[in-house]
RNA sequence: GCUGCUGUAGCUCAGAGGUAGAGCACUCCCUUGGUAAGGGAGAGGUCGAGAGUUCAAUUCUCUCCAGCAGCACCA
């Protein structure tokens, strides 16, 4: 029999039989070895130890500590075994597909009845008897028209759909876990008996469209988390008990922020606090871009139907736009208008009013621009995705040769403001041409060169997500992660020469003839509404003291000190600082426990010898203990702390 | 928009075919207390909206609205 050469981790190669399994090739390493195999890599593979090797090539073999692969299989097995447990109770239900996800995996059923809570109980009970079953797992080889007559003959129509779908006349693999039988790529654990039975937890069912086209039947999906630990699905459910403290809409309601009603679904009305915490980040983003050469305008809310038109949202994006239609009496015709779902035509207007020339490039305009688009309903989630929303956004009006340098110079804008807000980690998505697009080649080259060059002269890498670009132009998407390690995507740069060709844009160039500038659309916040959902889940409500909406509270121990008390917070406040006076007829410790639950970041107590020194009693929020310092002290302390970070 | 679930006091939630309850918050009184809940009393609800069934609906049925989870969407 013919040999091949494998070659281990350690750098030895061994001779072996062609087709020779992993699991042999454990076994023929020891026999320890062979025990706690669950599966191997074969040059960079993930490979199921029953499948044969048939040429040479690097292998390891993997056990349950090699974490992402036992992941792998943990998840994916469980999912199997779900799908088995799910016909055992209800023969009558149709498998489709079950992939492994972050943290464990999903599996789509057709059932005509919805499965309830009640029934994942049952679910999980059913897959812990299969588990205890140690059933073996085995897989074959299959071709096209066998796999689709057994499916047939089961009637099971989403797979054959789904072999259909499978290119070519490549084989079909099947997966058996007992005489439970799955088409399968694999690879898999040996028997069930290795999936832990007391490390999962089913999660919950939703609805998802067969094949993720809304124009397709609706499945039921039940989704699952698996480890290999106890321990592990306890850490993973401790995190999300976290995230469910940290959510923007319940430290809204409790830090009296925002509240959302019925009447404005999607739109938010922003309580003294919460408006607080939006100005603040305004006032800042307006420095920001004021340093950063940024003129600001403001435009229209409600614009007729013509611009949108001449723009081309009114036929690509009228679903999404709020129409309003005026029907005045007198009118000679009915006038219809849009709410602005975008601000760049109006700034266009803002552009096209006088005479342009290249001295004026790159001219940057920005606008806290409030929008309002007619999103569906099911997308709404709190302030983070809303109907009515304000932008920090800009449109930089430029030549093609000053695309590179404007982007690297709003590479750097957004580090700043990324890392003044608490973000310190993000990432850059490139989105390159996409198949359907206008302009030619060539442009295409020297606007993605642009933004390559742009970003590696920042320092910074990047990830391609090619073909995803606009028909237009190339973007760059900035994603950060924050504190519990969710990612979001808010900064945006996109490179637009269509609107300014569409609305009619020029300059008089160095030559004297008319040219279309280039317009580059960008943002850093995305949204006000957004980013301050994001902050707020970031530092789960306490925020940095200059972001606090309420800074100091000044509470007092007895009421003697209550006109001490006023002093103070007349103090912090020529200060600066956003102090109110706590003189409720209240012990200190009711005081102190309510502020500390509302989040203010410093409280001043007061009693009879802070009005005999005059001084005060600092605790800071998370803090056990208190320091006494002189008053002067501390307001200069705090008025020095509560600096923008621009302006430290 | 789709599937499923939910909607009762400001908040968190209980409840039942015969027009409602708890805790916290709120108001008032007593208490002046030194760093995460002092004590007492009181007020507060068209049970999401509309229609239907019924002697009787907040409870059952239907429609609508909103929210939640997921999907789809996300210039």
């Amino acid at each position: 029999m013919a040999q091949i050469s494998l070659t281990f981790p350690d750098g030895n190669a061994r001779e072996f039989d062609t087709g020779i399994t992993p699991a042999d090739v454990a076994a023929a390493i020891s026999k320890s070895l062979s025990k706690k195999a669950i599966s191997a890599s074969v040059d960079g593979r993930h490979w199921d130890l029953q499948w044969p090797v048939e040429q040479d090539a690097a292998i390891a073999i993997h056990t349950m500590d090699d974490e992402a692969p036992a992941l792998e299989l943990i998840r994916h097995d469980l999912a199997h075994i779900m799908a088995r447990a799910v016909q055992e109770i209800w023969p009558e239900v149709k498998v489709t597909i079950g992939p492994v996800i972050a943290n464990g995996w999903y599996y789509d059923f057709d059932r005509e009845e919805p499965f309830t809570p009640e029934d994942l109980g049952r679910i999980e009970e059913q897959m812990k008897e299969i588990i205890a079953l140690r059933d073996d797992v085995r897989t074959e080889v299959w071709d096209r028209p066998r796999a689709v007559s057994h499916y047939e003959a089961l009637d099971e129509p989403y797979k054959v759909e789904l072999i259909e779908a499978i290119p070519g006349d490549q084989p079909l693999r099947m997966y058996w876990h007992g005489d439970w039988q799955d088409l399968c790529r694999g690879p898999h654990l040996q028997h069930t008996g290795q999936v832990p039975a007391n490390a999962f937890k089913l999660m919950n069912v939703a609805g998802a469209y067969w094949r993720g086209d809304s124009t397709r039947p609706m499945l039921q999906r039940i989704y699952g988390v698996g480890f290999r630990t106890k321990k592990e699905l306890d850490a993973h459910l401790h995190m999300l008990e976290e995230a469910a403290r940290r959510d923007h809409r319940r430290l809204g309601r409790e830090m009296d922020l925002f509240h959302m009603q019925e009447e404005a679904p999607g739109q938010v009305f922003w309580h003294p606090d919460g408006w607080t915490i939006y100005t603040t980040l305004q006032d800042y983003m307006r420095r920001q871009q004021r340093a950063h050469g940024y003129v600001e305008v403001n435009t229209p809310q409600v614009v007729d139907r013509k611009l949108w038109e001449a723009s081309g949202h009114w036929d690509k994006y009228q679903e999404h736009m709020f129409i309003v239609e005026v029907d005045e009496e007198h009118a000679r015709e009915k006038a219809v208008n849009a709410l602005k779902p975008m601000n760049c035509p109006c700034h266009v207007q803002v552009y096209n009013q006088g005479l342009k020339s290249y001295r004026d490039l790159p001219l940057r305009m920005a606008e806290f621009g409030s929008c309002n688009r007619y999103e569906p309903s099911g997308a709404l989630h709190g302030i983070m995705r809303v109907r009515g929303f304000t932008q920090d956004d800009a449109h930089i009006f430029c030549t093609k040769d000053q695309i590179e340098a404007e982007c690297a110079g709003f590479i750097r804008m957004l580090e700043t403001v990324y890392r003044d807000l608490g973000f310190e980690d993000f990432e850059i998505m490139f989105a390159t041409r996409p198949d359907k697009r206008v302009g030619s080649e060539e442009s295409w080259d020297q606007v993605e060169t642009a933004l390559e060059q742009a970003i590696r002269a920042t320092g910074r890498s990047f990830t391609l997500d090619p073909g995803e670009g606009a028909f237009y132009g190339p973007k760059l998407d900035f994603k950060l992660t924050d504190a519990i390690g969710r990612v979001w995507q808010l900064g945006t740069f996109q490179v637009d020469p269509n609107l300014p060709e569409r609305l009619g844009a020029s300059y008089v160039g160095e030559d004297g003839a008319k040219h279309r500038p280039y317009m580059l659309h960008r943002a850093i916040l995305g949204s006000f509404e957004r980013f301050i959902g994001i902050l707020i889940e970031n530092y789960t409500g306490r925020f940095p003291l200059w972001l606090a909406p309420r800074q100091v509270v000044v509470a007092t121990i007895v009421s003697d000190a209550d006109d001490y008390a006023a002093e103070v917070v007349s103090a912090l406040r020529k200060a600066g600082l956003r102090a109110e006076a706590d003189t409720r007829n209240e012990k200190i410790n009711y005081k102190v426990r309510e502020h500390s639950m509302a989040k203010v970041p410093a409280i001043l107590a007061l009693g009879a010898r802070e009005v005999e020194e005059r001084s005060v009693s600092l605790r800071r929020l998370g803090d056990k203990q208190q320091t006494a310092l002189p008053l002067d002290e501390a307001v200069a302390m705090l008025r020095a702390e509560a600096l923008p970070p621009d302006l430290r």
